[in-house]
Order: C-alpha cells, then sequence, then structure tokens
RNA sequence: GGCGCAUUCGUCUAGCGGCCUAGGACGCGUCCCUCUCAAGGACGAGAUCACCGGUUCGAAUCCGGUAUGCGCUACCA
C-alpha cells in the first residue's frame, strides 16, 4: 500500500548553502537510507538572475563532504533525468498549458509596473497585498487583442475564490488555510521559466517523491501546492516541515549570520563526523541522554516521528565540544593526516615540507587531547618549530630575582648533558632539583615551560622536551640564559 | 496589517494525564587529579514548564483565549 519512500533535497544555485540546508539535505538522507529508500538532488535552478557561479559546486561538495550520497541526480544521473530545472522546461510549459485548458489557470498581461503600483497603494490603503486579478476575468476578445499587440503574459494559477485548503503534515497536524487569502500566484514568468511552485510540484510529480521534507518557511506556501496538485489531478506526497534553524539573533540563518556556510566550518577544522551528529540533533533527538552517534545509528535510529517542531538556535559552543570528541577519538594516523592541511598552511613558512613525520608522531600526541578543532593544532604546535621566543621576565624569572635564576638556569643546563633525555629520569632529576632548591616542583617547572615553549601554557614540560630533542631544548635554554642576563 | 507555525534551564533538548519536588547535554561555578593547560572524575547554581482561564480526583502534558517570537505575504527560492 505504501509507496516506496522516495524524497529529495531540491536546492537553488543561488548561494552557498549553509547549516540549515545541509541539515534538511541530511534529515531528508537520513529518511531514505533508513527505510531503504531513494535520496535524490534536483537543481532550481529557475532563477537565471539570482544564480551565483560556484554556487552548484559548493552544494555538491557540502554533501559529499559530510557523506550524504545521492541516488539521482547530478552527475550520478537517473530515470529521471535530467535533475537540473532549467533542462526540463518543457514538462512545465506542459502543465501550464493544461491548467490554462482546464480553466485552473489565465494569462496575465499585466506589467511589472501596474503591479508595483498596485501594491503600493495596496500598503497605502493597508489592504493585504496580493494581485487583484484584474486578468483574470478577461474576455476572449480582450485576450486576443493582447495577443496582437504582442504583450509580454504570465501565466497565473486560478485560485479558487473560496472555501479551504487543509492538508495533513506529518509533524504539525492539520493545517488549515482559507482560499480567500491567497492570491493568483504566477506560473510561468515572462522569460518562459517556471515559478518554484510549478516546477517543484510537477517535478516532484514526475520523480515520484513520497515525502516531502523542507525547511518550515515553505509551510505557508503548501496550499498553493496543494491545488495544483489538485488541479493536475496528481496525488499529493506526505508533507513534513522541518524546523527552522536560527542565528544568534532568532532570525532566520543567512549571509548575515557569519560561518554559517558548510565549507566555512569545514576550514575552520571541524570534522564532518562532527557535522554530521551535531545537525543531526539541532531538530531530532533519540532519547534524554544519548548525544553521539555514528553515521550508521543515525541511519538506525532516525524517524520523522521524532523530529521536533520548535526552531533553535545553532549553538556554537557545543559544536566545539562535539568536535573535541571527535578530534579525541580518532587514531594518531588518523589525526594527522587530518591536521596535515592545517599544519602545512599554519606552521612557519621557513619550516620545510613535507613536514619530518616523525617529529609530528613525536609531537602530536601531546597537543592532540587539547585541540577542539584541526585548525588550532599549528597553533599549539607553534613552538615546537618556531626557535625565536619572545619571552616575558616575569614568567621566566624564579621569584623574581635574576641572579637566582641564572644560577639555576646553568644547573639546569649542566643536568640537561648528564641524564639520559627521557621523561622519567628527566622528571625525577628535576624534581629533585627543586626540592635541593627547596622550591615548589611548580615553581622550576613553570620557569622551564616558559624558556622551553614561550608559553605558560603547554603540555606535560618533560614530554614536550623528549618530543622536541635535546639539541633544540639546550639551545632554547641557551637562549633564555641570554635572555636572563640582558633583562 | 493579513495568514500560518511555534512557546520546558542562557543554548540544544527529554517529557506525549499520575513515574516530574521536570531528566540529559553544552556552557558556567566549586572541588578532586595535577609542573601549567587540557582531558577525566565529583558536586553545584540554573526552568514557578510564556500568561490567563477551562477539562480532570490529578496537567508541562488535553481545550480555549491572550502575549511573544519566527515564517510567509515577488514574474526569489
Amino acid at each position: 500500500m505504501d509507496k516506496p519512500v522516495r524524497v529529495r533535497y531540491a536546492p537553488s544555485p543561488t548561494g552557498f548553502p549553509h547549516v540549515g540546508n545541509i541539515r534538511t539535505a541530511l534529515f531528508n538522507w537520513l529518511w531514505a537510507r533508513h527505510t531503504g529508500g531513494k535520496f535524490l538532488v534536483r537543481i532550481e535552478d529557475t532563477d537565471t538572475a539570482r544564480t551565483v557561479p560556484g554556487s552548484l559546486e559548493s552544494i555538491l561538495d557540502s554533501l559529499r563532504w559530510i557523506g550524504l550520497d545521492w541516488d539521482e541526480g547530478p552527475e550520478v544521473g537517473g530515470p529521471h533525468s535530467p535533475y537540473f530545472q532549467s533542462q526540463r522546461l518543457p514538462l512545465y510549459h506542459q502543465a501550464a498549458a493544461a491548467l490554462v485548458k482546464s480553466g485552473h489557470a489565465y494569462k496575465c498581461y499585466c506589467t511589472a509596473e501596474r503591479l508595483e503600483a498596485m501594491r503600493i497603494e495596496q500598503q497605502k490603503n493597508k489592504v493585504p497585498p496580493g494581485y487583484d486579478r484584474k486578468c483574470r476575468s478577461m474576455s476572449d476578445r480582450e485576450r486576443q487583442e493582447m495577443e496582437s499587440q504582442g504583450a509580454k503574459s504570465v501565466i497565473r494559477f486560478k485560485v479558487p475564490l473560496e472555501g479551504q485548503t487543509v492538508f495533513n503534515d506529518l509533524l504539525r497536524g492539520e493545517v488549515v488555510f482559507e482560499n480567500r487569502n491567497l492570491d493568483d500566484f504566477v506560473l510561468l514568468k515572462t522569460d518562459g521559466f517556471p515559478v518554484y511552485h510549478l516546477a517543484n510540484v510537477v517535478d516532484d510529480h514526475w520523480m515520484q517523491i513520497s515525502h516531502v521534507l523542507r525547511a518550515e518557511e515553505w509551510l505557508s506556501s503548501t496550499p498553493r501546492h496543494i491545488l495544483m496538485y489538485q488541479a493536475l489531478g496528481y496525488e499529493p506526497p506526505v508533507f513534513a516541515h522541518m524546523p527552522l534553524i536560527l542565528g544568534p539573533d532568532r532570525s532566520k540563518l543567512s549571509k548575515r549570520h557569519g560561518a554559517a556556510t558548510l565549507t566555512e566550518y569545514r576550514d575552520q577544522g571541524y570534522l564532518p563526523e562532527t557535522m554530521l551528529n551535531f545537525l543531526a540533533l539541532l531538530g531530532w533527538s533519540l532519547d534524554e541522554k544519548t548525544e553521539l552517534f555514528t553515521r550508521q545509528q543515525l541511519v538506525d535510529n532516525f524517524s520523522l516521528e521524532r523530529v521536533s517542531r520548535t526552531a533553535g538556535i545553532f549553538n556554537r559552543e557545543k559544536l566545539d565540544w562535539m568536535n573535541g570528541v571527535y578530534l579525541r577519538g580518532l587514531s594518531l594516523d588518523d589525526y594527522i593526516r587530518r591536521a596535515l592541511p592545517f599544519l602545512n598552511k599554519e606552521l612557519p613558512p621557513d619550516v620545510p615540507r613535507p613536514l619530518d613525520e616523525n617529529y609530528l608522531r613525536g609531537w602530536i600526541p601531546l597537543i592532540k587531547d587539547r585541540a577542539r578543532t584541526l585548525a588550532e593544532i599549528p597553533q599549539l604546535g607553534w613552538f615546537f618549530y618556531q626557535d625565536k621566543l619572545s619571552i616575558a621576565p616575569a614568567d621566566i624569572l624564579i621569584k623574581n630575582n635574576q641572579t637566582l635564576t641564572l644560577d639555576i638556569y646553568h644547573k639546569i643546563e649542566d643536568t640537561l648533558e648528564r641524564v639520559p633525555f627521557n621523561k622519567d629520569d628527566l622528571e625525577k632529576e628535576f624534581r629533585a632539583m627543586a626540592a635541593s632548591l627547596t622550591l615548589k616542583p611548580g615553581e622550576l617547572f613553570n620557569s622551564m615551560r616558559t624558556a622551553v615553549t614561550g608559553r605558560t601554557v603547554s603540555p606535560p614540560l618533560f614530554e614536550t622536551m623528549v618530543a622536541m630533542g635535546k639539541s633544540r631544548v639546550l639551545k632554547r635554554f641557551q637562549d633564555a640564559v641570554q635572555k636572563i642576563s640582558g633583562s
């Protein structure tokens, strides 16, 4: 009885997809994979004026990056090719012609200027805006007249003047619209391209879409679509309107909200598995506690019934936390492989490329648990490469005493020469030194940390020293002695 | 303005009539661990469930209204 599940992600190439767009794609994909149905991608490129170069690639890249593979669509084709609306124009023309013929639509000759003037007038008079249906009641003679003058026309849908349009939203239940609140919207523009509503309905029909899972912003236009399905004699799909993702200011996510596109998150060092997990959880939940999901667990457990109805704000802090969790869970090899692009880009340019792999394998484990994004890794490991350190005297002087510190640093240098250069021996030796100097370990270690790393915050001191290598460490202490003397 | 959708800790959410003196997570605070920072562990602050009525023995959960927020209101999608 139930039709096979066929869902689609239908972006328009008018900009780079943000997390809200991709979340919609994700829910469609999850529903298809969960049910064993098909996931299609269809490009709604009917607005030639607003098409943004590069956005198609960005859309497909985003999908690929988080692993949403499509069964039909661009690049892979499919039984309903082509999957670009700009290449399916005859279908829309046929549908529009059929609607005109059956009396469900009509040609409208109103000019943009008249429409504009009408809107201004409506605003002035505080009348609900909308097309005034001037051309709806034209006689055949008047139409012939316009045609013979070569007047440009659009095709508008003839919305019933009364009655209600009712549909059942899977998430929101029954939604009722009064037809009198709808105006006669445009189906086909003067340039011969369809408007979203027409193209969308026609394609969803021919592509046998079973469920339309789209953002809530479309809820208000759904009655138009239902009316078209009825007029065309198509069977409507199941509708489910997903909650919006809001920016920090609680308005619909848009360009204004900064790093909102998915590829920007990639460039900022977030892992695709983080984004997949996080986006899934923004608007969907399994139970009261589970937060971490593998791709397979999401596929297994996803259900439309558990999709939230309320719009949510994208919580960057939680994203950071989750990315840290995933980062820490990576194997060292995987971690290095993913960090490499960021290291190559951000580490000092005078460090030879390719980066020495042994050296990497030495220090990366020390910062592995400390980074929350891949982009932080070069920052955290910077001092493993940068030999010229700038050091504030206050951070290196012990008991704020130059002579004492100098004295201790000479001892440190002696010790370093003498002791086996491994973590345990170094720690044992320097703890003993601190004790013999009646210093707390921290007093000595923090000063040394500054000498070695140029920072007051670093991974554990002796492991850092070992990873860095004896000669480099000795050099840094020599430099430090110079600095202390000169301070 | 009209129409629609929504409303539980700062944020994401659990809850689908009694298990709720409302649970989890992020963030925040305190403590433990500790050479610093993380990570980890423990504890804690934080929501009169938007408000007002109603239904019911009993309501965060059902109904009505109000308020607020958001969305739509193009020859954009």
